[in-house]
DNA sequence: TAGATTGTTAATCGATTAACAATC
DNA sequence: TAGATTGTTAATCGATTAACAATC
């Protein structure tokens, strides 16, 4: 995988946490914030904040804080969230679907183009004006829409499968939903969701209490 | 949040990932593993697969390695699966009707037992056989059908107040798809999942190669 | 026994936090 | 100026990895 150097990953995904902080309140009209103000809405230290933020560049004023909506904006452009991202996804089963029309991709810049199966059946129909192809039409969609993203949304024992067709389509960063380690070429970038992991954390937790 | 000492986060989603080998192998006929084939499975290092299970106990043998079987039992244990698990879902739009049908949590023991939301004209009816409720009855449900976990998937702004009514009925995990930082008691379990964010991993990868 | 692989310790690596000079 | 808050360095903490004795 690529990876920019000495970058935390977790620091990534904080940014991402800030960023809605951020838009919130200078939509609230909060046009000044401080590392202590955001620390407390995103549950983090105010020192892992302003190290988080150094990475990448002097945003604030010493003396001052941060201008919300400027600090928001080198955010979303550090997140590469500066533009839009036609995105396909793969599998057109229950996931695939509620992903299609999940609003939270939209909101922050990431618009599903199509989606693709392999079930007769389901090819031609549409799902909230996003057409259903067929996988052997990837790679001519992928170029028509421009699309770089991919979301993994097959039983598992299909997934290598679309991962391969995926790159080969010209695709750049997926996200894989299949309860499965696949494996990609270093340039591609991926990122493995686990949803039944996640509630996993929770029983191992409440477990032995 | 309750956290037993001393073991990292990420190798309870690291078991998690050895479990799901560990069945696949057992099923094939591999009856014994051995720390470097689990890592090459899974894409971790052996070391750190001894690491993670040394937590725990001593599940191997010395020159021979591990019963898949077994190990996968004594992982299944830990992560608290020896039992299924009745789950409530709120929110009973895209993302919570596909979250109730998606295969992948009853397969690990999960079982959706009702989906609860505030819209009178969901309320009643059945999703693939799963009952919609009022909140108005949820403290009721969740004692009836005994649940101790519940997935938030409402819009951001109801979350905290969603999650305020689950912790009243007596819910104990909380796994937050809810673009935003809740709070709730410590002796309370919380997850909060960002499927955005993982997409926004891939871009700020993408951004500058 | 020789070869293999675990369980564990110590070394290394990397991320977080505390502290403070810089500066508004 | 005095008070506040950043940006950054050094200290601390924690997780991963390498190495190897134990032992099958």
């Amino acid at each position: 995988m690529i990876k920019k150097a000495k970058i935390p990953d977790a620091t990534i995904g904080r940014l991402s946490l800030y960023s809605r902080y951020l838009i919130e309140a200078y939509e609230k009209g909060v046009t000044t914030v401080s590392s202590q103000s955001i620390a407390d809405a995103t549950g983090v230290t105010p020192a892992q904040v302003r190290k988080d933020l150094a990475y990448f560049g002097e945003f604030g004023t010493r003396g001052v804080g941060y201008n919300s909506k400027e600090l928001y904006m080198h955010i979303m452009k550090i997140l590469g969230l500066d533009k839009r991202w036609p995105v396909a996804i793969i599998g057109a089963g229950n996931l695939g679907r509620a992903l299609s029309q999940y609003k939270g991709f939209h909101e922050r810049g990431f618009d599903i183009s199509c989606i693709f199966d392999n079930d007769p059946k389901k090819i031609g129909k549409k799902l909230s004006n996003i057409n259903i192809y067929h996988l052997d039409v990837l790679e001519e969609k992928v170029k028509e829409f421009k699309i770089e993203l991919g979301i993994i949304a097959v039983p598992a024992q299909a997934a290598q499968e679309v991962a391969d067709k995926l790159v080969k389509a010209g695709i750049r960063g997926i996200m894989n939903f299949a309860p499965i380690n696949i494996t990609v070429p270093d340039n591609i970038v991926l990122r493995r969701v686990d949803l039944s992991a996640q509630l996993e954390y929770l029983t191992y937790y409440l477990e032995e209490i």
